[in-house]
DNA sequence: CTGAAAGCGCTTACAG
DNA sequence: CTGAAAGCGCTTACAG
């Protein structure tokens, strides 16, 4: 029979309320009797119904704000539906969920759309920061007005956040690595499409892959890095010039522009001759899998993702706990022909 | 706002008692009065609040019992794990979860056992099910008693089941096939060590293997395959018997026993001289990987196995509601060095 | 067959 | 500072 709030009130001789205002740290209780209420409660080996604490809760009207940097980005498809599957899930919460997204990377524009909602403010933002003092700077002022800030998918150093839920990109770039040593014998070259320098995750995804390069297998030569800006054409076009460039055993695309990147290598007649690693499971690298063109693609549970960012700060809005670790990551996962769905 | 119980009771001109009887399909309605309830329902769109459903139905003290071959089998460790977390999302619901273990695969102790739970039923048995008509003939008569059966980790075919949740072992078998593939280069033999034919899964994994290598890797000739029974002995002594008899560049360790056969490798010094992929990430197998001797382990998510089972089964019990699927798949996660946690 | 009322375990205006 | 009471949205004996 679990322990319920009436139980403490009745052994300690005062009120529910009286007893619900001291557990959970309301102002106005005598400081002695919440220390007493609280021991007993302790004594008693406490545990609050969340259910019921929800049910009550819900006249509150909480609202999450989500505000992605997801653009024209086809692997964000996979956060949106795992932020559906989790706003389903809490749909019993009374809790709003708000999604909003831009296109692209502009600094200006992020700060821009933060002031917007802040018009209103939410009580918890998730975000895809951008990599840039202002933003952390704004992030930091807004985390002090009793608002959860979590960053997903990218994060950003020097922010207080309630956590980042999203990839290891270190890890990632360290498994594409392993991978590619496993599959090639002999020194080799290689070459690294990156999206941009100035994004953490893709310059740890490099940092990653060459790390290990470098210590657990000397015979591959990372020769080139180049980066396509998420974008296709660009994508393209530096591809095209690396392996002109070049003499290249395998290719590493550790961000966008992918699609961009595997039309030059087939114009240059090379898919299927040189080894290449890719990141995501987007439509079209399942179809570069499937034929052969592709390796292995280095996957990070995007849906999971998306899931996770709705109830975990719901889970801190309902009851006030913190996520297990700061830094939640999700699993590099190696997919190859046969484990893609 | 929601839609409500209530709005749907003050539009329909009943109490709230009979609209909670009409959408449940409780009996003692009046066939029109249910008709027209269910009618203004669907026209506000009305969807029930679990959390609501979830606290007062807490009064029913519902039970989920959970029988697992568990045995001295280590990777069950992270079955339990998960089952545990599922247990602690659910502690609010008031639902008991007990779990009781049996070691081997006795198809007299699972039928006695399940008899003995059924002297007092609980409302759902999860179950790794022996694949044995007796065992299927057994839980289909108890499915019948409006009991729901849950089959985790292990399958078998002909049971009427809420669901099945666990590893498509066809598609980890066909997923070690290709990274063999992948990671070798011209003609190869490769000896493979299943658990037991009689098992379902373990059998599953050999012909998903097999299927590949013949299909996209005629290079790759499968020589032996033995039984290890799970057991580190007989796994060493077959392992032994097999490399002495064969000479082998790869080994597909697909079920128990993996330590003894790994000390069989050891023992003819062949550690990093053929490729080893296992399955599953208990200790040991992390420190092969670590250590060079295995190159890949092909994994089933364990954790999110039982978190599931608990969940899943609670989510029926509590609302009705059907998984997606009959079949609930983990993912076959490939690991190696780096993205092993 | 139906309704009024109590209950699940919390939270929170309101009155004192 | 504290308590009594109403409320969150369902379910369910009980009376009729």
């Amino acid at each position: 029979m679990a322990v319920t709030i009436r139980m403490i009130a009745e052994k300690a001789g005062v009120s529910r309320g009286t007893v619900d205002r001291a557990l959970n740290n309301r102002p106005g209780v005598n400081a002695e009797v919440a220390a007493h209420v609280r021991r007993i409660a302790k004594e008693l080996n406490y545990e609050p119904n969340a259910v019921a604490k929800a049910l009550a809760i819900s006249k509150r009207k909480l609202r999450i704000d989500i505000l992605l940097n997801s653009g024209q980005n086809p692997f964000f498809e996979k956060i949106r539906i795992g932020i559906q599957r989790g706003m389903a899930e809490i749909r019993s919460y009374g809790i709003t969920v708000e999604t909003f997204e831009l296109t692209g990377f502009s600094v200006e524009e992020q700060l821009h759309k933060i002031d917007e909602l802040m018009k209103e403010p939410p009580n918890a933002l998730v975000i895809t920061p951008i990599n840039d003092p202002r933003v952390i700077a704004k992030l930091n002022q807004i985390a002090q007005q009793d608002l959860a800030v979590v960053t997903l998918n990218m994060d950003v150093t020097g922010l207080s956040k309630l956590c980042f839920i999203g990839c290891n990109y270190i890890r990632s770039g360290q498994t594409a690595a392993e991978i590619l040593g496993q599959i090639t014998a002999g020194e080799i070259s290689v070459g690294i499409l990156t999206g941009s320098a100035s994004i953490l995750g893709h310059q740890q995804r490099v940092d990653g892959f060459s790390g290990v390069c470098a210590q657990d297998y000397p015979r591959i030569h990372v020769k080139a890095v180049a980066e396509t800006e998420d974008d296709n054409e660009i994508g393209y076009r530096v591809t095209k010039e690396m392996l002109c460039t070049y003499q290249l055993d395998a290719l590493y695309f550790c961000a966008g522009g992918i699609d961009g990147g595997i039309r030059a290598v087939k114009e240059c007649g090379l898919e299927k001759k040189i080894k290449i690693i890719t990141v995501d499971d987007t439509d079209n690298i399942k179809e570069y899998i499937q034929s052969g063109i592709v390796n292995a693609t280095i996957c990070q549970q995007p849906i999971k993702q998306g899931h996770d960012a709705v109830t975990i700060t719901t889970d801190w809005l309902l009851h006030g706990k913190r996520p297990a670790r700061k830094h939640l990551y999700t699993q590099n996962e190696i997919k190859t022909r046969y484990n893609l769905d």
